[in-house]
DNA sequence: TTGATTTAGGTGTATATACTCCTATATTGA
DNA sequence: TCAATATAGGAGTATATACACCTAAATCAA
């Protein structure tokens, strides 16, 4: 392991974060004309396919902070794409669940994040493209390990 | 290629957005001791690689918008870390230089790296890490290519 | 049953990201 | 020279990210 000052490619977080500021900005300018960003579009679109959950399932499943997820709701919100409704079991828990307007709206996103995606995958490669989301995904779902010192009681 | 709602896993864009934020945690817990986030570590330290530079050339190293390193160097000035200087030649431009205590900073947090480096690696596998890194810089450094329609006169 | 603990989610705060529009300075061309 | 253009950077705005701390509701244990 070489200084990061002697190679400053040799950080992971680092390279993550650069090809994550890349293409996002690839895709969000694709999902413009759809009123979205890729975060958004993330969010509305697992709801589609996963049908209501709760803040907290979701936030799992797109590897997201939970308070993190519940800010990005709100413009979400505000724009009548989703709503939200208190749980019926747990009444702690609300449930996300997309409007008539939010299954609209993402089904003419879907079209703008396939030119994205195909322009992507035409330059890069399809083939190096899921190479690349294979270890993304490991990454994502991987064991944090053991961090920083935690004082346990 | 498949639907999102079929298989949101196929998204480049939320696949590397997923690992970014994963990875970004855990070397923000590593790096917390030094008072410092990757961003901000990762700014810092090609500062301290490559001496003093303006604040786009900096941005482009660093694959970042110019107008988002202009606001993330400003917690960095006002702590004194980071100097900014009127360019002798071209009066437009700022030369962006580590302070004395900018460089102590660095040299602290290089420690804290170095553990969040080796924890990841440890976890995620060297010879995993590199193939990730390789593919993640080809990205970052990868031509956008033909984007969204642009209104050309 | 009830007090302790856990869990779901929100709030305050701070940084990160980038688009659009703006000003100042530099460069270029007639 | 000087007007047109290009470039460096800032400001306004909006979203994205997550930690620490808080409240309410559910669960557990004696």
């Amino acid at each position: 392991m070489q200084s990061p000052e002697k190679n400053p490619a040799g950080c992971n977080c680092l390279a993550l974060r650069q090809a994550a500021r890349h293409v996002t900005q690839i895709y969000d300018q694709f999902l413009a004309p759809s009123g979205m960003r890729a975060t958004q579009y993330s969010i509305l679109a697992r709801l589609s396919r996963r049908g209501s959950m709760t803040i907290n399932a979701l936030a799992s499943e797109l590897v997201m902070d939970r308070t993190t997820l519940g800010r990005n709701i709100l413009p979400l919100r505000r724009d009548g794409l989703i709503a939200v409704a208190r749980g019926g079991v747990d009444r702690r828990s609300k449930e996300l669940r997309l409007t008539r307007s939010g299954e609209a709206r993402v089904r003419a996103a879907f079209e703008c994040w396939q030119q994205a995606q195909a322009q992507f995958e035409s330059s890069f490669g399809a083939g190096r493209a899921k190479a690349l989301r294979a270890l993304a995904r490991d990454v994502a779902l991987s064991d944090p390990g053991a961090v920083a010192p935690v004082d346990k009681d």
